[in-house]
DNA sequence: CGACTTTGACCGGCGC
DNA sequence: GCGCCGGTCAAAGTCG
């Protein structure tokens, strides 16, 4: 698939429309120029035409310069052509020049120049040309006004499609809940018929616990609590009660505001971690144990992020305090766990952990979404991450019957020979997106995108039919998916303009926001049928441009704090707590 | 002194 | 029921 012209959709349909289009465009308008194929649209995979229509003597200067972008080609070629034109009113000129691919025009002209006299002939030969380069110049002007367009048009429809798809899925996830809520809401009620008011409280809490943590009737109940600390007496805050979580407490804060009010502390973040507040089944209500454990697995999904690095945990743009370490069967490294400190209640939290085969690969794992504005470094991993998990979460409605085949996402993400892009687990006790960073040799090189590692295990054969996507509070998807396709372009862009983040006008944050913007887009076309083309692309865009590579040290955590320096102090204004942890994190696994 | 890390204890789930 | 294991708590220690 063609890669130029800053369309880099690969396998999908849109793109290939588009691209289709452009090269129609292409070939009609050079046809009458003998114009060579491969200049005006480089395609490695179809050489064979394009040498039966390049003129004897052009020589290709692009064929083994693979570069992403085609929008310097075009550029070159208008080079030329203007060089040419200079060049015409000279006496004589070399057949061809190796090195400004002049020779493409003195070919393109149709002149022999062994054939052709000197004086008159030669005069109108030159007339001639110039015309004729003029034309093209004209003709090249209006393909780029006419590509631009193609392109404002391609992102304007991806931009669409996104928000469609994110409107069908929020709808249909509604009409599931209320399906669910009415379902499970008639049987509580027949259950609470039955029981005494005691007993009704206890069904409730047992029913309730599905959500958040333990609800209490009142207060002198949660003491009687396990455990009552001071995290989540915070986060009784009511602020929590409004941000969109990533848990149950939709279905608990839905379910009756009855049964709100004896909750004492709804939305306790430590209720999304864990498996110790992982939703406790009742057996005796009988609420549909199997989707309930599935919903509450959803819930659970989790970004889990490989890189390499030396530094004792990733820069990723939040502020993360540590509240235990401990020593993980099978690993000789212990995992640290840390909560997001950047708001009170933040449920957000993360672990990290060496790998241990390689141990210089640092194992990041994120649940939860944060319930407070970020900053942009943080923004950046933030989409991503969410993205991946709405990846995963709404790739379980990809199915008809809303119940997500593993086996089809194992085709779809592994499709033919291409399966080192990806793989699928079904170990985990937690639906898991894995984005493998690790495995990039060659940064330099695009055209064969560094292998995705993507691993996108469900435990069970049954999911439910409703993920309960989680939104990003602080908004960033909607961008994301927008401009995805745009920004990707771009990407390309900067790897060939500017080596070292000399980008003037785009910080380093601003370049991991579009890297990541790329990467949650193509994470979020992954549910659809060019599920590893889009893998492969988002990789690609995080991991082939090296100064995107830099960028991302507060995102995509291909990059990282520490032994890496993040690109530009990593933009991130806030990294003075990682900062510090690292230099306090002498234990640190694997240091 | 506040924020953070360390680290042993604790808790609940799970498998045998 | 017991032990293992992952995850969390919280007191003590450290640091700026």
């Amino acid at each position: 698939m063609d890669k130029g012209w800053g369309l880099t959709l690969d396998s999908d349909s849109l793109g290939f429309f588009v691209n289709k289009q452009l090269e129609a465009k292409r070939n009609s308008m050079f046809s009458g120029v003998d114009f060579p194929a491969k200049l005006a649209h480089h395609q490695p995979s179809d050489t064979s035409a394009d040498s039966n229509r390049a003129p004897v003597g052009v020589v290709d200067f692009f064929s083994d310069q693979k570069r992403p972008v085609n929008d310097d080609r075009e550029s070159a070629t208008v080079a030329a052509v203007k060089k040419e034109d200079s060049l015409a009113d000279q006496p004589s000129r070399p057949s061809f020049d190796v090195n400004t691919g002049l020779g493409l025009l003195t070919a393109n002209t149709g002149s022999d120049q062994s054939t052709v006299d000197d004086g008159v002939s030669s005069d109108v030969e030159d007339k001639r040309s110039k015309i004729e380069l003029a034309q093209l110049q004209v003709q090249l002007q209006r393909m780029n006004a006419e590509n631009q367009k193609l392109r404002e048009m391609l992102s304007q429809v991806t931009s669409n499609y996104s928000a469609l798809h994110m409107q069908f899925v929020a709808v249909t996830s509604q009409h599931q809940k209320i399906a669910n809520l009415a379902e499970t809401s008639q049987e509580h009620e027949n259950v609470e018929g039955k029981l005494g008011e005691q007993e009704e409280r206890k069904q409730e809490r047992q029913f309730l616990d599905l959500g958040p943590s333990s609800a209490t009737d009142d207060p002198a109940a949660s003491n009687n609590s396990s455990s009552s600390s001071e995290d989540r007496t915070r986060s009784a805050t009511p602020q929590n009660k409004d941000v969109a979580q990533f848990d149950l407490q939709d279905n608990s804060s839905n379910f009756r505001s009855s049964d709100a009010k004896r909750i004492g502390r709804e939305e306790s973040p430590d209720s999304e971690w864990g498996p110790n507040k992982v939703p406790k089944l009742n057996p005796s209500t009988n609420n549909k144990p199997i989707e309930q454990s599935a919903d509450a697995t959803m819930r659970k999904a989790r970004v889990s992020v490989r890189a390499r690095s030396e530094a004792p945990m990733i820069t990723d743009g939040c502020q993360w305090r540590k509240y235990g370490q401990k020593m993980a069967k099978g690993n000789p490294c212990p995992r640290a766990y840390y909560r997001c400190t950047m708001a009170v209640g933040c449920p957000v939290r993360k672990q990290v952990q060496r790998c241990a085969e390689d141990r210089t690969v640092l194992i990041t794992t994120y649940e939860g979404n944060h319930n407070h504005p970020l900053p942009p470094a943080a923004m950046a991993m933030a989409s991503t991450t969410t993205a991946a998990a709405n990846m995963l979460l709404s790739g379980s409605m990809s199915s008809a019957d809303g119940i997500m085949n593993p086996n089809l996402l194992a085709r779809a993400i592994l499709p033919g020979s291409s399966s080192s892009m990806a793989t699928i687990s079904a170990s985990a006790p937690f639906p898991t997106v894995t984005l493998d960073l690790t495995n990039n040799p060659n940064p330099l090189q695009f055209q064969r995108p560094a292998p995705a590692h993507f691993q996108v295990p469900f435990p069970g054969a049954v999911q439910p039919t409703q993920p309960q996507l989680p939104m990003p509070p602080h908004g960033a998807l909607p961008q994301v998916f927008g401009h995805s396709l745009y920004n990707q372009s771009k990407f390309s862009g900067l790897q060939l303009s500017s080596q070292h983040d000399q980008m003037p006008g785009v910080s380093a944050s601003q370049l991991a926001h579009q890297a990541a913007a790329a990467a949650a887009a193509q994470l979020h076309q992954t549910q659809h049928a060019s599920l590893a083309d889009s893998v492969s692309a988002a990789t690609a865009a995080i991991t082939a441009n090296p100064n995107f590579t830099a960028a991302l040290a507060a995102a995509i955590s291909s990059i990282i704090g520490g032994a890496q320096p993040n690109a530009g102090g990593n933009a991130t204004g806030n990294a003075s707590s990682n900062s510090n942890n690292n230099s306090k994190n002498a234990s640190f696994p694997g240091n």
